[in-house]
DNA sequence: CGTTAATATGAATCTAATTCATAATTCACA
DNA sequence: TGTGAATTATGAATTAGATTCATATTAACG
């Protein structure tokens, strides 16, 4: 027994017209097709759906249920292309986000708070460790967003520019350091170093800094949160280099001083990636647009 | 956007064989086939429903959503075929009966309580005024059975023969005729008859005697339940003529004289008249069989 | 009844799905 | 990192099947 999807609307349209005759308006087709297509059906399921012989057409019994089963069928349909609509305008999906760089928590958050505003139907969710392998995931679709700051040529990646930021030293104020205009490769070589838990390459001061100089730092102390580095810096237990983002928007900066990197000062961007098919869609684009204006309004 | 089951039913395959090479047997189609229908899915619901280049195929989250509609509506449509598979077969089904007899009731009760037993699931009903236009509501389908002592040739209607009976006389013990040893058409001239609700054509009486005879009894009392009328013969308050039936299987005929109609007595025939396509239905089958036995029940 | 409107049917046509043959990819393993 | 095996994609040819056209048949209504 074949019935497809086709043959319930064509039963659903002659019921609802009462006669071939006028189904042809909703269907577009000829009177002859849609009896030839009411013959196969009537095969195919082997029952009688109409009551023969009557005008106009009624429903046999159990071309009743049939309505009754077409109706919630197509109707389930139905909720399955527009869902499809949906995704393909970008009004609903999902963003699952991957970030390489670890302190971009700090203007994720309210990046997202405000995203949720414009697009509460999407499902988002920020996946933690696959730092390394984001990209790799962002291709398996396993994610559909990666922060980072090392964009690469890939087929069907895009990386979109974010902002530009500068990666700050900080220090205790009564640290020697603390007199400096600014701060070289060379002066690490004898400090306590305090950081996030990610390998030394993916690390904003080893990138440009320490490991082009070949420069090791005396030693190096991982910390997950931002506020506990802070407290750690004021306190004296090592320096740290931050985003200037970080320290913008922190409330913890009274016992810390601040230099650059180099005299000129150093500079990063930072990119979200997508893939080039998910980039035209419209909460990608509101998430950008959202994130490339975030700093400005997290310094106000 | 245009899907058909057809589609639903090739991504289900192709995700549950995870290649468009094993869902060749699945599907009984060449792997090209498959490819060409696939790249028309895509095209219809424009996402991406597989990670391209992986393999095994892997679903994309927008697939993912589309697996499970399709097995949502795809088991909904198999529900919806095996109901036909059924309803064709005959294991369930709909019997509606409309009955032109009216002491039918008496012997009709008890069939249905043994169908029952058979045949659970058909939905049985019996639907009561259309006593007239009984045979026109079986072609109209409203009703599925009818109970019918004048079978007609009939397009599409079958009649099967259930039993036949005899139309007994009955008076009070102390009536004038209870001394005859039968009844003929002129002693009803005098009579005061009690009868069920419908027109005379339909009763045997008049129908085997009294109109063939030109005869008009004294007066005509219609009541409506079986147990009335051989409570009002009993008190003498009128005769009447009932099928032999009806007096085998009631307790109250004690007060009361049988008598034939005519020397020979008379016979008729009650028929259950069905449409030709339904009469292969096993619970129709069972339904006559239930019926044409159900005398000798009654009488035990 | 005859007239009108609707449905059914058969043959012709046209559309679209499938296959065949083969190219292009990807995978696995050396 | 090639190389062969397996898988998928593609284009043209074929085939199946759906639709139309023309017309016969059947009901509906005055």
């Amino acid at each position: 027994m074949n019935i497809e999807l086709k043959h319930l609307r064509t039963i659903l349209a002659i019921h609802k017209t009462g006669s071939l005759q006028r189904a042809t308006e909703m269907l577009n087709m000829t009177q002859s097709a849609i009896s030839h297509q009411l013959r196969y059906i009537r095969e195919q399921i082997g029952v009688e759906l109409f009551v023969p012989e009557t005008r106009p057409l009624k429903l046999s019994p159990e071309g009743l249920e049939l309505i009754e089963a077409a109706e919630r069928i197509l109707s389930e349909v139905d909720k399955l292309k527009s869902r499809f609509v949906d995704l393909r305008s970008g009004q609903t999906g999902r963003m699952f986000i991957a970030i390489e760089c670890h302190a971009c928590f700090e203007w994720l958050f309210p990046v997202l708070n405000l995203f949720r505003d414009h697009h509460s139907n999407v499902d988002v969710d920020i996946k933690p460790g696959l730092a390394f392998k984001a990209i790799e995931a962002l291709q398996n679709e396993e994610v559909d967003l990666v922060i980072s700051a090392d964009p690469e040529e890939l087929a069907g990646i895009e990386f979109h520019e974010l902002f530009t930021y500068e990666p700050i030293f900080i220090a205790s104020r009564n640290h020697p350091l603390s007199k400096r205009p600014y701060i070289d490769a060379e002066d690490f070589a004898d400090q306590n170093i305090i950081t996030y838990p990610v390998p030394k390459e993916r690390l904003d001061l080893f990138n440009l800094l320490l490991l082009p100089a070949g420069i090791e730092p005396l030693s190096i102390r991982q910390i997950e949160l931002t506020s506990v580095i802070l407290l750690l810096v004021s306190a004296n237990k090592g320096v740290s280099v931050l985003p200037d983002w970080v320290l913008q928007s922190s409330r913890e900066t009274d016992h810390l001083t601040q230099k650059r990197l180099t005299k000129k000062g150093t500079r990063r961007k930072l990119y979200a990636a997508v893939r080039r098919r998910d980039s035209e869609k419209l909460y990608i684009k509101t998430f950008l647009s959202l994130s490339k204006n975030i700093l400005s309004r997290l310094s106000t």
